[in-house]
DNA sequence: TTTT
DNA sequence: TTTT
């Protein structure tokens, strides 16, 4: 079908630090889990209650996979943009499962921290992800704002003095 | 936790007409079937793919229930906002299972029909969900226009008249 | 026309404190000036350029004006949802000028903090402005984890015990 | 800044045929004019309101240039996702103005049809804006069917054959 | 006017 | 199971 819109988007924290591991061709695939909540005081009872919703976030963007990498890490806050995306696979015991994830993956995704952990401060990562020298960028303590302007330059064909 | 979102957006068709129940105490639930698809033309072998990815959407606000009882069929193309929320339940067989749906309910849901089937046109219903005459409307022949116009009752304290 | 869909999201600071006045009938309406920003490097020179643009928000919805005024501080992180309104206006010198504003009013609406600023936390506050004991808090010193409880509370027919 | 959004999602009606020019250097832009409305009841009087909210919409992306050139009619209904941007310009008679737009460039950025005029049917446009032969497309009796292979080619490589 |  |  054409003419539909598939749009997840969370701010959440992470439960842990990313997980990243690579296809057999070498391309990284970042999992996240992400938790929002919502509290509200219960009409009846005039409790408050609190409910967390945890989202299990997949990564195949490359440029994405590796700010997951560098600078997210358990606790940190997100803006996630993605597509509900649901998986079938055999458990061990034979068992058919399904799985929904939310995957970062092409255009129309976006990753952004939202806070300035390890004197950092948020980056907004787009998702062009022509950027693919994921895992060569040598000891990893590129500042976070060389990573900002690395993730920038991955999308400078956004904005570059159009005249009009 | 505090200051997360959760916020699905699908623009998709209805795989069959939705199916409404009822709790026991008498308040309604919706449940449709979203398609969303994507096209593309494989880089490799140049042929045409498609893939269609199907959400579950559970509607728990009265209003909203109304509006897919009496307007949405099989085939309908509708926007929906709503939130992410994975359940677990245990099957027949022992089994526990996990199953995620895009939830309806409360504030910031919305539920827009977007083609114009049966003569009538979209209509855009809120979520304030204070109609509650569900399941006594009648003879459910009320033309699709009457329909908005009860909607947007629902919605009266959005717009008037605020001077400023 | 009905079938349309009008939704801003923002995450962005404050460029000043919150901006509330009344209108004659005594509801709150509550101004922010909100900044987004990209960065990115020049495809040409190389350069790191940075773009910030300002947002006019505008919350007409009494439970968002409380919490703009009691929690929101120049410098705050937000999240925002609302509609684009463009407001036609003419100036002392007898100029139209058009305003186009980001609104938060009715269902639909969010405004989220998501920073921890003055020990608090980020809050969840969503938009069914049933609470209207605006402007009689008394001193308002009260901690932000109340504000979100009371907030909570104005969302309470969101989540509560439905069996099924 | 870093750690910002701004995101605007309309689904709506084009008030009439989109407009093309170019810029100096060559590249597309194209403004289209879609409204979004909103239908309510008066709470006091009981009448039945509407309000009609025009948008300017500019699109940049070359890609999504051609499909308004091709596809979009006035009335055609449109999703689109794109950002905020606010203009500054001084008319014939020196007075400063402003203009806000939405704007579609660079990743992030989604023009999707919704409606199946002229024998077509909706069909969903990314932004990579690889694709660059706008102009060139000879005589442009292309069917919807190929202009929908086409756009999806300039997205093959959200999806293809990632194992894992 | 913010933030990094 | 939809839609194109």
């Amino acid at each position: 079908m054409a003419g539909s819109v598939n749009k997840v988007i969370l701010v959440g924290n992470l439960g842990k630090d990313p997980e990243i591991r690579r296809t057999q061709d070498g391309r990284p695939i970042a999992n996240l889990s992400v938790a929002t909540s919502e509290s509200w005081r219960d009409k009846a009872t005039g409790e408050r209650k609190e409910k967390t919703e945890w989202h299990r976030v997949v990564i195949f963007n490359e440029g994405l996979c590796k700010v997951a990498e560098q600078y997210l890490k358990k606790g940190a806050k997100v803006y996630i943009e993605g597509q509900l995306q649901t998986r079938k696979w055999t458990d061990q015991s034979g068992v058919e499962k399904y799985s929904t994830e939310v995957v970062l993956q092409g255009f129309n995704s976006n990753l952004t921290m939202l806070d300035g952990r390890s004197g950092g401060g948020g980056g907004n990562f787009g998702s062009d992800d022509s950027g693919s020298d994921f895992g060569s960028s040598g000891p990893s303590s590129a500042a976070p704002r060389r990573a900002v302007a690395a993730a920038g330059a991955r999308n400078s064909d956004m904005d570059d003095d159009i005249p009009f």
